[in-house]
RNA sequence: GGGCGGAUAGCUCAGUUGGGAGAGCAUCGGCCUUACAAGCCGGGGGUCAGAGGUUCGAAUCCUCUUCCGCCUACCA
């Protein structure tokens, strides 16, 4: 006796025992033994600190539809998981708990400090872990990494001792991006600009030794402290007369050059730029260039230094403000004007950033960028969609070093020591006991650690064992495919590609699939501060997982961003309700049904028919998931499921399959819909885990996990044509009827008499085959064919057309039914309708140019079109008379 | 400043080599028809942002305009 289900899915009781189910069983392993094609992914990993939000879901399910999908096509599918330390992010979470307490990590020293934030990790780090288990992601957690594990540490290291070594690692004093609040550098990328209402401050530089003075415009005055020059355009006649000239700054009295430099733009301002070498990336440039001096008036907590004199002390802000009353006070602030511009931010906290001069570790990247620059160009290495290829040509082209060097202590330390003795810097893969120039056994290491960004570059060859040649290293790089949203494309993927091929050789995958953004109902970017953060564990709760999963991939369409609707998590929750109750029907249809018996009976048209369009729909959802087409494939199954299978074919084998039909035919109808079944849910087992394994269970005849059964294969064989129409004009009349009944408003009890006509023999023997279906499905009493009496005058009348010409009228008496002015309204709208077509058909036909010009097949299709169309509405209108003719 | 994307039904969006405008939700009408009311059946609703061009033919290709996003950039 087969099982049977509740009448509604209940997600939540289900959910949490399949995962264990799996896992338990070992199915998310990867046997790296070389027996089946390998197929990779790994995990853009999450940050130790993060809980799951919008993006990771989506992110996630995606890479799970794909893994699943290949693991059931046969292939042996890794999908490497793991975490990020996520430096600057991780250091700050601890230390905000530190203020809690009221320490700071000064007070405990780097060593415990260390200490405290790997316990942190070990009890929070791995909550989004547990998140992603929730989501049904089938990971391989035996071979789960983090960045700062022993084996990717060595990577790192390894890597940096390198590049350090092939020159492509240096350390230097140049400016960098400086957060006074994480106290650290930051790489360019890592700074965010926000256009922000400011002001334009003109002051007057006076010239010395003669009279006047030269203003200049800036958006931060404090940093006049730090000029060493005033810089114009060479060609700028108004400043001809002054070149060579020196200028006295204000309120220190130093005395500075006027220089020239075509950098300058002649229409900003006033066409002169104060030229502040330690804090601005421009003048620091200029400086380089002309040999000017840096003069650091801010310190690393965006304080002012002894440079700047009285001002020594004071907050960068306080101090403008100071600034500003002692220029206005001797004169010298000529005018202030509102002025928008963009100010950089800290990505990790929102502090304003300040550019200075500071001595960091650098990655040279032109070297690196070119041979990724390469792979993609050549199509080594596919960016889907491709449309980012142009900003990653010109973010690739235009690149510039990359500082690695963080000032605080979570993260890889620099692999560097210096001989305080003789200055000797040492990089070594072992910490030296000596310095190898000297002998001098004091060695001080670096106390810098790596931008976390360095460690995550290493992650598709660090995460399979390198430097080890291991046998997944061997097997599983180059990695199949990387999905990420765009956000880091040059964080991150830009990167792994640069450290990827040119350490392994090779890219660390064949192609990158870009999704968007996921964004709040209104197209808001979601954030904290806003508010609008959607929590992705409450949709799950709320709609189940499998609903929320299908939802992600039914709007991951390319090149788009994702708005949130709660009406489509609804309507898919709606779905895999009626995939639960199509299973229930069958379920309870089964009845004794024995799959040892033999079945000798042939297939019936409606089944070729169900046959034929599952094999496309197989074909479909490979081709789409191919090519990383996830709504097309959720659509595609959405509406085959819902609409054909439930809709017709189930309707359509009702008969069959009661108790009251002769028992071989019941069985090989039950044969049949289970085998249909079966593969429908292997189809959607990708998007819709659970509900499918939960199910499969409850079907006879299925052992193991739908987890590892075959992915339903396209089979040309059972395309059939002649099924496909035989069905489409059984699904026309029988819906032509209903829409009769319905508009004449003939209530679904009353049932009625049908009348059909035709030309020819085909579309009758067709419909007189499916005269059971035609009853049952359309509340008809007796269909009747071709009778001698012919059409009577009281009757509505509908035409169908076949797809192969000519057409098939249906004719429903109305005696004491219908009304026959509502049939009169009927035909006049389906008329209107019909001539408009027919005027656009008529109107192409007779353009000689189209006759001329068109590919035959379809003028010969607009041919078709017209006649259809003329024969239809010459049907109606003789119905239309006579209905005239009656009511008279 | 440079680049990219978007503007299609009331809403959210599909529409991939140019050839009969689609889906889901919403709406309206009728149904508790024994899998499912989270359901069934049927209907209405669109100058495909605007203008021009290429073409026999444009939502689709080209140009321009308007309005929204986003990325990127050292005009202080």
């Amino acid at each position: 006796m087969a099982e049977t289900l509740d009448k509604v899915y209940d997600p939540p009781s289900i959910e949490k025992k399949w995962y264990k189910f799996w896992e338990k069983a070992g199915l998310f392993q990867a046997r790296a033994d070389g027996s089946r094609p390998p197929y990779c992914i790994v995990i853009p990993p999450p940050n130790i600190t993060g809980s799951l939000h919008m993006g990771h879901a989506l992110n996630n399910t995606l890479q799970d539809i794909l893994i699943r999908f290949k693991r059931m096509q046969g292939f042996d599918a890794l999908w490497m998981p793991g975490t990020d330390h996520a430096g600057i992010a991780t250091q700050n979470v601890v230390e905000r708990m530190l203020a809690q307490e009221g320490k700071d990590r000064h007070s405990l020293g780097r060593e415990a400090f260390v200490e405290r934030v790997w316990q942190w990790k070990e009890q929070s780090g791995g909550q989004i872990i547990t998140q992603l288990k929730r989501l049904g992601c089938s990971c391989d957690w035996s071979r789960e990494r983090f960045t700062m594990d022993a084996g990717l540490s060595r990577a790192v290291r390894e890597v940096f001792v390198r590049l350090y070594e092939e020159g492509l690692i240096y350390k230097g004093d140049y400016i960098i991006n400086w957060c006074p609040r994480c106290q650290t550098a930051l790489a360019d990328l890592e700074v965010e600009h926000e256009p922000k209402d400011g002001h334009l401050y003109y002051i007057k530089y006076p010239l010395v030794g003669q009279e006047g003075a030269v203003t200049v415009a800036t958006t931060r005055p404090e940093t006049l402290l730090g000029d060493t020059a005033v810089a114009v355009h060479p060609d700028d006649p108004r400043y001809l007369a002054y070149h060579g000239a020196c200028l006295r700054l204000p309120v220190l009295g130093r005395k500075i050059p006027l220089i020239t430099d075509p950098h300058v733009a002649p229409e900003f301002g006033t066409g002169a730029l104060k030229v502040t070498p330690a804090h601005d990336f421009h003048d620091f440039e200029i400086a380089r260039r002309q040999g000017l001096p840096a003069v650091k008036v801010l310190d690393e907590q965006g304080v002012m230094t002894e440079e700047a004199g009285k001002y020594q002390g004071l907050d960068r802000f306080t101090c403008r403000e100071k600034i500003l009353k002692d220029l206005k006070s001797d004169g010298l602030l000529e005018k202030v004007e509102r002025y928008a511009h963009s100010v950089g931010q800290c990505y990790r906290c929102r502090t304003i950033v300040e550019p200075m001069i500071s001595k960091q570790w650098f990655v040279a990247t032109k070297s690196l960028a070119e041979p990724a620059l390469d792979a993609v160009r050549q199509g080594r290495l596919r960016l889907i969609p491709d449309s980012w290829e142009n900003s990653f040509f010109d973010w690739m082209t235009n690149i510039r070093d990359w500082c690695i060097s963080r000032q605080i202590w979570w993260g890889h330390r620099i692999p560097a020591w210096t001989c305080p003795q003789c200055q000797q810097v040492i990089v070594a893969r072992e910490d030296p006991q000596a310095c190898p120039a000297c002998g001098g056994n004091d060695l001080h290491q670096e106390t810098d650690v790596l931008d976390t960004w360095f460690s995550s570059a290493l992650w598709p060859f660090s995460t399979l064992g390198w430097p080890e040649t291991t046998p997944e290293l061997k097997l599983f790089y180059p990695t199949s495919v990387l999905v990420t949203a765009f956000d880091i494309l040059f964080f991150w993927v830009a990167r792994m590609m640069m450290m990827g091929i040119h350490t392994m050789g090779e890219v660390p995958f064949r192609e990158v699939y870009i999704h968007a953004l996921v964004r709040d109902p209104e197209g808001q970017k979601m954030s904290k501060s806003k508010g609008n953060i959607v929590d992705p564990l409450e949709l799950m709760d709320r709609f189940g997982t499998d609903a929320f999963r299908f939802s992600l991939a039914a709007f991951a369409a390319m090149g788009r961003d994702i708005r949130l609707s709660e009406e489509r998590l609804a309507g898919y929750r709606n779905f895999a309700n009626k995939v639960w109750n199509a299973c229930r029907f069958t379920l309870m249809n089964l009845g004794d049904y024995d799959a040892a018996l033999p079945d000798e009976q042939p297939l019936t048209v409606a089944e070729s028919w169900i046959l034929s369009r599952l094999q496309q729909v197989s074909a479909d959802t490979v081709k789409t998931l191919d090519a990383y087409d996830f709504d097309q494939a959720a659509h595609v199954l959405y509406q085959f499921i819902w609409h054909e299978f439930c809709d017709w074919y189930l309707e359509l084998i009702k008969p069959q399959l009661s108790p009251a039909a002769a028992p071989e035919a019941r069985r090989h109808c039950q044969g049949i819909l289970l085998k249909v079944l079966n593969s429908i849910l292997r189809l959607l087992h990708p998007f819709m885990p659970f509900i499918t394994e939960e199910i499969w269970h409850k079907l006879p005849n299925t052992q193991g996990s739908i987890m590892v059964s075959p992915f339903p294969q396209p089979d040309p064989a059972l395309n059939n044509p002649h099924a496909e129409r035989e069905i489409s004009l059984l699904m026309n009349t029988i819906t032509a009827i209903r829409n009769m009944r319905s508009e004449m408003n003939v209530p679904p009890a009353t049932l009625v008499d049908i009348l059909i006509f035709a030309q020819e023999a085909l579309p009758l023997e067709i419909l007189k085959r499916h005269t059971q279906a035609i009853t049952l499905l359309a509340r008809v009493q007796e269909v009747r064919f071709q009778p001698d009496s012919g059409p009577p005058a009281a009757a509505a009348k509908s035409v169908v057309l076949l797809p192969e010409g000519g057409s098939v009228d249906l004719v429903m008496p109305l005696t004491g039914i219908i009304d026959f002015r509502e049939e009169e309204r009927r035909l006049n709208r389906e008329m209107d309708k019909l001539s408009r077509d027919l005027a656009q058909a008529q109107r192409k036909l007779a353009n000689d140019d189209f006759l001329a010009k068109a590919p035959p097949d379809v003028v010969e299709k607009e041919k078709e079109r017209l006649q259809a169309f003329t024969e239809k509405l010459t049907k109606l209108k003789s119905h239309q008379k006579r209905i005239r003719e009656f009511v008279r």
